[in-house]
DNA sequence: CTATAAAGCGACATCATGTCGCATTATAGC
DNA sequence: GCTATAATGCGACATGATGTCGCTTTATAG
């Protein structure tokens, strides 16, 4: 049958796919490498070898080319995925540091810095972030379920990254885990009364 | 004489500060309320009721004048600022909560988020936080001896608020202080040994 | 071999950053 | 008061980013 190659795939959908993933990984990596708000379409363009508005032809604005390349990026593989641990801070913490250093999660830090000045990245940025931390995929925002503690060792993980600009040293694990949760892993519930979803992000 | 009011203060000096002034105040309200991203020199130039050349004039950049701004506001008084509770976290946990709602506070917050995205913002945003956080305010980067559970506090909370977009309510304040530190108000140190000044920040 | 979908191409409008030269006003010194 | 000067107002300009449009070219489908 014509217009299908040797895998079923059809050759159109083959062409578009290749089209949209090398914009895709050219945001992915210049977001992880410079930032959101320090790289343009037309950087993005001219590494993937696209016209500038083929892009817009596809995504509307910047923030929707990001979202879609880090949507795209995210569910890696489930079990390389930041929940993989077993509920041990340590090894979260573990896998959190080296994901940062790893070019999707440089990505996705950058983009969650971004975060609330650009309100069109809000949910693809919140769901993988999520994601990684152990969360349903699909939810309007953070499970509030998620024990405090994890977001705890995330948040000094990333204020010791991107604020302290110091590295993330087997010591400085060891005392944060230390210092977070000295019992062991049983966790404190604390917000399943609050409402989770951002006011307004209905038509995005 | 001639040129000096009543207070002493020469009228020329008078009039700078009132025009600098006018543009710190539009800016820091801009910051707080739309991001660092979201505002334009031509929207402070009119809220501040002055010519956008004349801001360029005092201040080559958007940043020059955001972290003149940021820096001219931060130490508001000694005793009001963060590093005045008593070792106690839940108290720099409570005062971090009230700072962040300020509207200083959001200003700074904001511009610690935007901090990877604009290196020349590096310097002021750094040295309002460290001196917040109780650290000395002149020095180039973090305070590597400041207790390791401060930063995982303010981490912490500033996941809650800008990445989980929950509210750090009392019950949240109580269990993260419990879960940081249940001892006591010890802390391990952590990071002597680390060079803390970003590598490339001379000339600016 | 032709119809069509997707992408290339270049022009355009709009807005933000940053610069420049000149006019105007406020202060300083006499 | 009068004049030199510093500070600001003012409008034009250059550059680069976002986003749009209409037309052309190429690749796939049938």
């Amino acid at each position: 049958m014509a217009g299908v190659d040797a895998t079923g795939v059809p050759k159109l959908r083959r062409r578009r796919d290749a089209f949209a993933n090398a914009a895709r990984q050219a945001a992915l990596a210049m977001l992880a490498e410079r930032g959101y708000a320090n790289f343009s379409l037309a950087d993005v363009a001219v590494t993937a070898g696209i016209h500038r508005a083929s892009l817009y032809r596809r995504w509307p604005t910047k923030s929707a080319l990001v979202a879609d390349a880090i949507a795209t990026a995210i569910p890696v593989s489930p079990g390389d995925a930041l929940s993989a641990h077993g509920g041990r801070l340590e090894e979260l913490a573990r896998a959190l540091a080296r994901f940062i250093e790893s070019p999707v999660g440089r990505a996705v830090v950058r983009l969650l810095l971004a975060l609330p000045d650009d309100l069109e990245l809000e949910a693809a940025t919140r769901n993988a972030w999520t994601e990684l931390m152990g969360g349903e995929p699909g939810e309007a925002g953070v499970d509030p379920e998620l024990p405090l503690a994890q977001f705890t060792v995330a948040g000094a993980i990333l204020h010791r990254v991107f604020v302290e600009r110091q590295s993330v040293t087997d010591r400085y694990i060891a005392a944060l885990v230390k210092s977070v949760q000295p019992y062991g892993t049983d966790t404190v519930d604390i917000s399943p009364n609050l409402a989770v979803a951002p006011p307004d992000n209905q038509g995005l």
